[in-house]
RNA sequence: CCGGCCGCAGCUCAGUCUGGUAGAGCGCGGGACUGUAGAUCCCGUGGUCCCGGGUUCAAAUCCCGGCGGCCGGACCA
């Protein structure tokens, strides 16, 4: 596979690149480059979860190590639960991600805590505790926070830890949802002010609620686990926000663009003679672009999004050992 | 440490003064209308009234003591 190639393969579903020229120069220079994502441990692994494991995925594909950190502090830092319980989540959501595909022999899985409380790692923190304010600190926390009225000391630690976080994992590319720009410009801006290297950072898209809300996340309810059982995925698409020929913000043609299409080469919309019969798509482009001319109606979108994604779904709860 | 205000449905709050069957909006669920959802209209769901004691026939309400939050003051070695 050529630099091209992998650089298509890096940045395929991808909002940004911090910048694409950092990322070129590491698949050009570094043997076995490291890519890096952290989660927050969580009952519920779902679709948005999904897009950024995808991701490693790709990654692995193009060269790289991955790490995924299972950020037990973090979730303790943000009020996820006692440190206990964020550690048995994260054991769950370890599963979870090799179900979903990433190689358990390929893939280093790390808990935060294993490294997170070294001394070093520590003297670290209030060198950037000492170098940032409470406002960039706070900002940064804008789409990850839990609490906004209130907030503990802890959610401006947090920031500063994932900066940190980057370095001591030795990692050269540093991947997360859009919501971590923030965080991710802080390490950029930061961390060279304590002598290390500004990290290139890769952003996956956020996906849009099944409500039509902003963001997918375990505390709406407004999400498909990836663990949902096929009439679970039917009954929530089917009840999901979908207005027709609307393109913008649309959480199922959503589930097009980034699942389905990713899986598959063709896509069939199966649909009752009366209405037009099937019709196959070779890209997302030109479902989006009928979609949009209202050619093809929301509930038949629906119907056939409702079979594709338990079809990709099935081998999670396969592999997870849960009934099917 | 002191003072003021606050704590009630998943959320925002009313009700406390003057004790008498716990409310509204939003959300959520279901129906109607749509070949989807939403919007709209009906119907429904909603509770440790922060905790513990006391007064009373009767306490979300009054009294005492805690806990938690916000704001202010004081201390500034």
């Amino acid at each position: 596979m050529d630099v091209e190639e992998r650089m298509e393969l890096a940045t395929r579903n991808a909002v940004e690149v911090v910048t694409e020229d950092e990322l070129r120069e590491i698949l050009e220079t570094k043997e076995r480059p490291v890519a890096y994502v952290g989660f927050e441990p969580s009952g519920k692994i779902h679709l948005g979860h999904k897009l950024v494991i995808d991701k490693m995925v790709d990654l692995q594909k193009a060269g790289f190590k991955v790490k995924i950190l299972l950020a037990d502090l973090h979730g303790y830092l943000n009020e996820k639960g006692s440190l206990e319980e964020v550690r048995e989540t994260a054991e769950y959501n370890k599963r979870c991600f090799v179900a979903m595909g990433l190689d358990p022999k390929d893939t280093e899985f790390v808990l935060g805590s294993e490294f997170q409380l070294e001394p070093d790692y520590a003297l670290d923190v209030y060198k950037m505790a000492r170098h940032t304010t409470m406002k960039r600190a706070r900002r940064s926390m804008d789409m990850i926070a839990r609490r906004e009225e209130n907030p503990p000391v802890s959610q401006v630690v947090y920031p500063l830890m994932q900066a940190l976080d980057i370095v001591h994992l030795g990692v050269d590319l540093a991947v997360g949802g859009l919501e971590q720009r923030k965080i991710h410009m802080l390490a950029r801006d930061v961390l060279p002010k304590l002598g290390y290297e500004p990290p290139t950072c890769l952003h996956t898209p956020i996906i849009h609620g099944l409500d039509g809300d902003e963001k997918m996340s375990s505390s709406k309810g407004n999400f498909i686990a990836v663990d949902d059982d096929p009439d679970t995925i039917r009954e929530k698409i089917m009840k999901a926000y979908c207005p027709m020929k609307e393109t913008e913000g649309n959480p199922i043609l959503e589930l097009y663009r980034y699942f389905i299409f990713r899986e598959y080469d063709e896509v069939t919309i199966e649909r009752p003679e009366k209405y037009g019969g099937d019709v196959t798509y070779g890209s997302y482009e030109e479902l989006e672009r009928d979609y949009a001319a209202g050619e093809i109606h929301p509930l038949d979108l629906k119907e056939n999004a409702a079979r594709y994604m338990a079809e990709i779904l099935a081998p999670v709860r396969r592999r997870l050992g849960v009934e099917a």
